[in-house]
This record gives structure tokens, C-alpha cells and sequence, in this order.
RNA sequence: GGGCAGUUGGCGCAGCGGUAGCGCGUCCGCCUCACACGCGGAAGGUCACAGGUUCAAAUCCUGUACUGCCCACCA
């Protein structure tokens, strides 16, 4: 005997592994057939699996695994992503918790060596994870972003653009972060809200008058001031430009000057300029022709300034500045103030603007080809409003900073010669004792020589000393190139050919931006087809309050916890449940309970079912003979659903599937289907019922199969040799297909007045407690006898369904004594019930009905008065409204004559 | 400052032109021989607010108010 709940755990671990020895999930790269491709947004191999991926990687699953049922060629790339910043910093912390050191004791090749062994040990156990979660991914060729491949295609990227000059070296104010210690895009920067504050600081003039005052978020830069600037407009302060203020605590003189950057009604109307601390002034200072004094250096310590601040951190200096100022009488007013702080989006650190030469690149014309693409709508979003802020985005574009400082990443493939650079080039030696390049400067002269392995001697000079330009690239350049590199662009391979483009990119849209736009932009560049047609947005998982997860507010769920406890199924299809697209997900252990008691539910139905097939010889073919209303029915609803699942699918609606599926099999296959075959399985029907039980249950199964593929794919397995099905897996077997010879109205407009005269009595019977034990009796009355044939008809599925052991139906039939009423339609429904009815609980139930009866027929009346609803409502509304209008007043005769009978 | 979402029973959501559905929770009754991770039933909503379009609006349009997110150089 099998076992009363379902215990996924052993059954899942058996699947997984057997799936991964079949080579279930391996393409098959069949010409004939259509490719049907996803590659997986690579993960970080910072560490381990969280509800994002859960999330994520589930959609694309289900789609892979639905779109190879359809009879595509579907195959789900594989990859990680080596993740720059990311992972070094946390093997950075690693190093420090673990051996006391910093990557500077390591020095350069020790540390990147490090960081591969932990790519080894760890990129292994992402895909072991991915396994238990049942995604299908084949994973005999795994990719990795930094692997030789895909470095060559970070090369011919990087050589195209150099080529094309799209990438050139500038010196410019860019995001700088102190703790990381380098550079980043402007889209790795975030804005915070903080409660900080504005002070207002007086600069005296040079002739010794009052000066002016202006209002700073950041007094610590004064230092670095080379004007002040006021708008044209502003009347009070016209007659000041020109002259001269003196910084204070500096003492150095700056002139003040005129700009329209400067907003009116802001602060005191009076703007500093440190053109080397910040976007906007470093602008102004352009304009102005200021010069750019750097106060802040690349730690966040202080030089260039008055020697009592020297080498202090940024943020005490500030502390210490406004406490000078005051002494000094120059701080006029201190006033609280919530300001945007950029902040680094791996260590959230504030953000400082610092002037340094870096790698560019120019986007404007690499932008153009994916702007058109989205404009013309050749590529899809889902949903369709992202559209609009991607095109803003593109618009917009800026020029992508791509050279990270730091050692984990995708070396920049520049190499300088020692003597035809010699003045650009500054070297350092590390604790090692090794000479490093640490500093390039095209300004000083450095000459770039582009190339992917050390050049063999200098094209110049013919001199031997090369060396390799110190940064790498940005992380995302790697990703950008994903969609192609993953089939091994830029060789003309026999996958570039079968499988790209892409078919959908499924990702969340926290990096449409960062990632999406960038592999739009490169793949047409490049390839000169989009890498996808779709882009699926899904939206982050948060906790039940809608806050984000994150481990310091501790509402972090582990996925893998979660598929300990309620099994990997549940956990997929909780999520999928909630899966619209682009909506975030609020998250929480109920909502897997209540996927996991679905998982039951399917365990039993399917288990009652077997059990019930004891004695019978299969295969059974699914009837082709069906007579019964039952039996109708179950296939419009069966058929139905499927048809649902499937759109649900093609329209990455996969919550549409997953209800429909989940409803179809509880509400009508288990509440309504399988409890009215009960009773014909004692008759010579049996045969027939359980054909159709057990290829409408496993047909169920099938569609279910790419939402939670382990239970559906176990319980199959059983009753395969029920429905003479030869192949072993479902995912090698087809979706199920919409039969219209299936679609019935009439037999699903029948089983609706079943269900309603059943619930009616059903609710006779709780409301007055009638034990389930007790059988009843009820009478069916109605003026026609055409609204008494169904359930003339089927009058035994109401008897079985609302234990009735006696029914009477007949028209104008008298109403019993001590009688429970209630009306269904034009059907009143008397149900005797001596010595059990409590006469005030029936007259309040029946009040009820009264008011709802009086309410339908005021309005249906009031409706069918407009001459305007008659002369424009289609026919079959009109018709409608008349039908309710009739039912309203039939109940509302019934109810009346029982409240009668009451009193 | 601009843009985009959301606002539906206690909670979380679906519906997106014919006057409301689901899951959880609550309450009542059931260990009914597949399932108490279950079965049957009930209570609970004038669909944020104000206008408009329409015979008809939760559903379309306009505006308002909150909430969240994204973008932007107001120090």
C-alpha cells in the first residue's frame, strides 16, 4: 500500500538523477525541427541559490520544458557568470576572515588563482543545486563567462570597438568607489535617500566685505572650490560677480561667477564649484574654464588641503570642518536635509566623483540599431510597458565606463611597451616584490597595443619589455556578449547557426538596463539579428509584506530549505501560482503549504485511481463512445483547461496556467468527477469510467509536467502501462491538444443545474445540522416540466452528490411540511426535515433571499425599462437580463409562499 | 522634476465593458472505506476618491489622493 501523503524527497533525488543519466535535457539540434532557446542570465558564483533564481529560473524551466512537449527543439544554455566586484569581494572577505589577509598580501596571480579554485569547488555546487530543482538545463557543457571561449569573444568585442574607435581612454569625472576601490558605470550606481544635511557657509570677500553665502551638502570639498557660482537672474547677487571670496579655512581666493546650472529659489541662491567632486560643477568648471583641484583621493582620504585635515577620512574631516567653521563665525545656519547619495550597488558605500583617466565606451551609435528595434516593435517586451523606459534609456545613453580596478575579470587586452611608453607608465612594487604596472596614462604618453596574448615585441620599437594594461573589464561586457558567446561567437559554429538567436530572454527587470539593453545593442551590432525577439520580465520575490528579502532584515526564505520541507514541486509551483509577469511575488512559507497540499491532492487522486485499477488489463483507450453527461462534461472542462495551459504558456502567463490546471484537476476532476465515478465503478461501466479517469488524469499530468515535473513524472510512470504509453518520460512525450470534438456546451450548462440544485440542499443540510450520516429527502418543483428534465435526467448524480436517498420531481409539486426551502434557478427545492428545522434560522435565511430577489428584480426591471438598453444591448444580453428577471421572480413567489408557510 | 506600476472581502492576489472570483485566515458541521496536506457549508466586498464616455464601468478616459519602483547634475 502506498503511502498516505506524498514524501518527495526520495523520489525526487531518484528523478533527478536518472533525468540527468538519460540525457533528458540535452538539445537535440535537429534541423527539421524548430529551436526553441533560452540561455540562463548567469548566475554569480558568489555563493548560494535564493528565491531570485528560484523564481527565475522555474519560468524559464516551465517554458523549456512546454515548448520541447510541443515538439520543439528546446535546449536551456547553461553558464555562470564570473561576477568582477561581486566575487572578489567576497573572497576578499573570505581571505580576511579566514587567513587575516588582504589581496595585497596574496599579490595579483595568487589572488586570481584563488579565485579560480573557488570557481571550481563552487561553480559545481550551483549546478547541484540546480539539479535538485528539477531544471532541465543540460548540463554536460557548462558555460562560464571567463572561460577561453568566451574571453575571445570578450577580445573580438573589445578589438571591433577599439577598431571602430567606439572605445577610447579619457580622463573624466567618474563613479568612484572608495571601499571597492574603483571605478564604475553609471548604472552601477544607486541613489538613497538620506537624511543628511545642508549648511550654509560664508566666504568673505577679498576686500574684506561680508562675501556671500552659499548652502553645501559637502563641506568637507571647500577645499577644492574654484568658484562660486550665481544664476544670471538672480537680482541679488549681479553686482557680486566678478569680484572675489575667500574659502574659508583655506584662504584662498576664487571669483564668483554667473551660470544658468545654478537654480534660483535653492539654498541661498549661491552654489560652490568643485569641479573635481561632483558631475554638475565639474560641467560648470568646463564652461568656466576652472581649474580641478582633487582634496579626496582614491581611499577617501584627504590631500591638497589645509595640513590639519590632511590624510583624515572624507567623513570625519567633514565633522571636523563644520566644527572649524563655526568657531570661525562662517557657519550661518545648519538646517536638516534629505539628499539622493549615490551609493555603490555591491557595498552600497558612498559614492565619490573622482577625476581619472579610464576605458570608454561610445555608445550613441551602438545604441541606434536596438532604438529601432524596439521602436518597430521587432523586439517584444512582456509586459509591453517597458518599452517606453528602455527607448528613454537608450536615448539617453552615456558613455559606458568599462575599466574596473580591480583583479577578478577579464584582463583589458591593451599592452604597453616599456620604452615607447616609458613616461605613461607608472610601476610600483608589491609586498611580493613584484614590479606591477599600476598606472596608465595616454595624457603621459602611454601607446595602447590591442591585442589578446602578449605581443612578441613592440611594433614600434621591436623592444621586448611589454606589459599588460592593469584594470579589467566591467563585468557586464562579458554578459553583454552572452547570448552569442555561449555558442562560441565569433567562429562560425554549427550552434551559432541551429540556435541563434535566442528565443526568449527571461530576467528581472532590475537589469534591463545593465544587461538586456547591452546584449540587445552587441548582438545586433555584431550578428545583425536581435539575441531574442521576447524579453519575459519577471519580478522579485519579496516577503509576504512586499519587503525585499536580504539578510539583515531576516526575511530571507532558502529555497533549498523550503525543498527539504515541502519538496521541490511545491516550491515551484507556489512561485508559479503567483508568476504574472514583471509583478513582484510576496512570498511565504503558506503560499508552499498550499502548493504542497495541491501535490497531495494530485498524489491521492492518482493514487485512489490505481487503486481502482486493480483487476483491469490495460492499455485502455480513452473512449471514443461517450454517452454519459458525466463523462461529456469532464472532457469540455478537461479540454478547456488544457486549451487555458497551453495559452497561459505561449503568453508567459504561466499563473493562468498553473490556476487553470490546479482547478481543473481539484474543483471538477477530484470534487466532482471522481466522486460521481464512485458510484458507477460497482457497475458494468466500470471499464469505461476508469478509461477515462486514467487518460484524462494522466493527461492532466502531461500539462502539469513542466510545472512540477517530479511528482507528475513519478505518478506517471505508474500509470503508463494503463494508458499504452511506451515512452518513458513525459518530457519526450507531447503536450495535450485541444479536441473540439471535445467542446460541449449543452452537457456543461446540465452539470451547472446538477451542481446548483446539489449545493442548494447541501446547504439545507449544514445549515441544519443534519447529520452526514442521515439520509434525506428532497422535492424538485417547478411550473414547466422543461426545467425539471435535467435533473429528471440525472437525478441519481444529485441523490449520490447531496446524499438524498429520495428524491420527488414534479410540476406545481405541494410543499411538505416542517420544510427547509431554497430555489435554484426555476426550480424550488423543499427538503422535510421533521423535528430538525429551527423555524427562526429558516425565516432569517429566507429574509435574505427575499431582499436578494426584490434587489435582481428592481434592477433587471429598471434595465429592461431603458428603451436605450432595448434598442442597444446585443440580443443575447437583452435575453439574459429577461432569463435572470424570471428566475428573480420565481424565487422570489417561492420565498414568499415559505415565509408564509412560517408564520 | 519626469516616467511607470499598484490601490478589489482580515491578509495575499486574479479578473480588465454586461453590477465580483481564487488561495490563506475566520466560523459551523464532519476521522464519509483516495486525501484532516482532507470533505461539506457559511460569514465577509457600494472593486481608493471625484468627474466623464457608454444602453451598461471594478473593467475605458480625465483628474485627485495615497503606496511602491525606475530615471534625472537642485548643491
Amino acid at each position: 500500500m502506498l503511502p498516505k501523503a506524498y514524501e518527495p524527497q526520495e523520489v525526487e533525488q531518484k528523478l533527478a538523477d536518472k533525468w540527468q543519466k538519460a540525457k533528458l535535457f540535452a538539445a537535440q539540434a535537429d534541423k527539421n525541427k524548430k529551436p526553441f532557446v533560452i540561455v540562463i542570465p548567469p548566475p554569480n558564483i558568489t555563493g548560494a541559490l535564493h528565491m531570485g533564481h528560484a523564481s527565475t529560473n522555474t519560468l524559464q524551466d516551465v517554458l523549456i520544458r512546454a515548448h520541447r512537449m510541443f515538439g520543439e527543439d528546446a535546449y536551456w544554455v547553461p553558464g555562470t557568470d564570473h561576477g568582477g566586484i561581486a566575487t572578489q569581494n567576497v573572497i576578499e572577505k573570505k581571505l580576511a576572515k579566514e587567513e587575516h589577509k588582504s589581496r595585497h598580501d596574496l599579490g595579483r596571480e595568487a589572488f586570481v588563482k584563488t579565485v579560480w579554485d573557488w570557481y571550481h569547488d563552487c561553480g559545481n555546487a550551483i549546478f547541484n543545486q540546480f539539479r535538485k530543482m528539477g531544471w532541465s538545463l543540460d548540463l554536460s557543457d557548462i558555460r562560464f563567462t571567463m572561460d577561453e571561449k568566451r574571453a575571445k569573444a570578450v577580445y573580438e568585442c573589445f578589438r571591433q570597438w577599439w577598431e571602430k574607435k567606439y572605445i577610447y581612454r579619457g580622463k573624466r569625472l567618474i563613479n568612484w568607489c572608495v571601499r571597492c576601490s574603483t571605478a564604475l558605470s553609471d548604472i552601477e550606481v544607486e541613489h538613497e535617500q538620506h537624511a543628511g544635511k545642508l549648511w550654509h557657509l560664508r566666504y568673505k570677500g577679498e576686500d574684506g566685505s561680508d562675501g556671500i553665502v552659499i548652502a553645501t551638502t559637502r563641506p568637507e570639498t571647500i577645499y577644492a572650490d574654484a568658484a562660486i557660482a550665481v544664476n544670471p537672474k538672480d537680482e541679488r547677487y549681479q553686482k557680486m560677480v566678478g569680484k572675489k571670496v575667500i574659502i574659508p579655512l583655506a584662504n584662498r581666493a576664487i571669483p564668483i561667477i554667473a551660470d544658468e546650472a545654478v537654480e534660483l529659489g535653492f539654498g541661498t541662491g549661491a552654489l560652490k564649484i568643485t569641479p573635481a567632486h561632483d558631475a554638475t560643477d565639474y560641467e560648470v568648471g568646463q564652461r568656466h574654464n576652472l581649474p580641478i583641484m582633487t582634496v579626496i583621493n582614491d581611499k577617501g582620504k584627504m590631500i591638497n588641503c589645509p595640513e590639519k585635515y590632511l590624510g583624515m577620512d572624507r567623513e570625519l574631516c567633514r565633522k571636523e570642518t563644520v566644527k572649524d567653521l563655526d568657531a570661525a563665525g562662517l557657519l550661518v545656519k545648519e538646517e536638516k536635509y534629505n539628499n539622493a547619495v549615490s551609493t555603490c550597488y555591491r557595498c552600497h558605500s558612498a559614492i565619490e566623483p573622482f577625476m581619472s583617466e579610464q576605458w570608454f565606451v561610445k555608445m550613441d551609435e551602438i545604441a541606434k540599431p536596438a532604438i529601432q528595434a524596439a521602436e518597430s516593435g521587432e523586439l517584444q517586451f512582456h509586459p509591453a510597458n517597458w518599452k517606453n523606459p528602455f527607448l528613454n534609456w537608450l536615448k539617453n545613453i552615456q558613455d559606458w565606463c568599462i575599466s574596473r580596478q580591480i583583479w577578478w575579470g577579464h584582463r583589458i587586452p591593451v599592452w604597453y611597451c616599456r620604452h615607447c611608453s616609458e613616461k605613461g607608465l607608472t610601476f610600483a612594487t608589491d609586498q611580493q616584490g613584484h614590479e606591477q604596472l599600476t598606472k596608465v596614462s595616454f595624457e603621459d604618453g602611454a601607446q595602447p597595443i590591442v591585442s589578446y596574448n602578449k605581443p612578441e615585441k613592440c611594433p614600434v620599437c621591436g623592444g621586448h619589455d611589454l606589459v599588460q594594461d592593469p584594470d579589467v573589464l566591467d563585468t557586464w561586457f562579458s554578459s553583454a556578449l552572452w547570448p552569442m558567446s555561449v555558442f562560441g561567437w565569433p567562429e562560425k559554429t554549427p550552434e551559432m547557426e541551429h540556435f541563434y538567436p535566442t528565443s526568449v530572454m527571461v530576467t528581472g527587470y532590475e537589469i534591463l538596463y545593465l544587461w538586456v539593453a547591452r546584449m540587445v545593442m552587441t548582438g545586433l551590432q555584431f550578428t545583425g539579428k536581435l539575441p531574442f525577439k521576447d524579453v519575459y520580465l519577471n519580478g522579485i520575490v519579496r516577503d509576504k509584506h512586499g519587503q525585499k528579502m536580504s539578510k539583515s532584515k531576516g526575511n530571507v526564505i532558502d529555497p533549498l530549505d523550503m525543498t527539504a520541507k515541502y519538496g521541490t514541486d511545491a516550491v515551484r509551483f507556489s512561485l508559479l501560482m503567483q508568476a504574472v509577469p514583471s509583478k513582484d511575488i510576496p512570498y511565504s512559507e503558506e503560499s508552499i503549504t498550499g502548493a504542497r497540499n495541491f501535490c497531495n491532492k494530485i498524489y491521492n487522486a492518482s493514487r485512489f485511481i490505481l487503486m481502482n485499477m486493480e483487476g483491469i488489463q490495460g492499455p485502455l483507450a480513452m473512449p471514443t463512445d461517450i454517452t454519459e453527461l458525466a463523462d461529456k462534461w469532464i472532457l469540455d472542462r478537461f479540454n478547456n483547461a488544457i486549451k487555458t495551459a497551453r495559452e497561459g504558456i505561449l503568453k508567459y502567463n504561466l499563473a493562468l496556467t498553473a490556476n487553470t490546471l490546479y482547478h481543473f484537476l481539484w474543483g471538477d476532476f477530484c470534487d466532482w468527477y471522481v466522486e460521481l465515478a464512485k458510484q458507477r465503478f460497482q457497475t458494468a461501466e466500470k471499464e469505461k469510467v476508469m478509461a477515462l479517469c486514467v487518460n484524462i488524469l494522466y493527461g492532466t499530468l502531461k500539462a502539469l509536467h513542466p510545472l512540477i515535473p517530479f511528482i507528475t513524472e513519478e505518478i506517471a510512470a505508474s500509470l503508463r502501462p494503463y494508458v499504452g504509453e511506451k515512452e518513458e518520460f513525459l518530457l519526450n512525450q507531447s503536450y495535450p491538444q485541444f479536441n473540439p470534438a471535445w467542446c460541449d456546451k449543452e452537457a456543461v450548462r446540465k452539470m451547472e443545474i446538477i451542481q446548483g440544485v446539489t449545493r442548494e440542499i447541501r446547504t439545507i443540510r449544514a445549515q441544519f445540522n443534519v447529520p452526514p450520516g442521515l439520509k434525506i429527502t428532497a422535492v424538485l418543483s417547478a411550473k414547466d416540466e422543461a426545467d425539471l428534465a435535467v435533473v429528471k435526467a440525472y437525478e441519481g448524480y444529485i441523490k449520490l452528490m447531496a446524499k438524498a436517498d429520495n428524491l420527488q420531481i414534479g410540476v406545481n409539486l405541494e410543499k411538505p411540511k416542517q420544510t427547509a426551502t431554497a430555489v435554484f434557478e426555476n426550480i424550488a427545492i423543499y427538503v422535510p426535515l421533521t423535528g430538525l428545522i429551527d423555524f427562526e434560522k429558516e425565516r432569517k435565511r429566507l429574509e435574505k433571499d427575499l431582499a436578494a430577489a426584490k434587489a435582481n428584480i428592481a434592477s433587471r426591471e429598471a434595465r429592461l425599462a431603458q428603451e436605450n438598453f432595448i434598442k442597444h444591448a446585443p440580443k443575447e444580453q437583452i435575453e439574459k437580463t429577461k432569463d435572470e428577471l424570471a428566475a428573480a421572480k420565481m424565487a422570489l413567489a417561492q420565498v414568499t409562499a415559505s415565509l408564509e408557510d412560517l408564520a
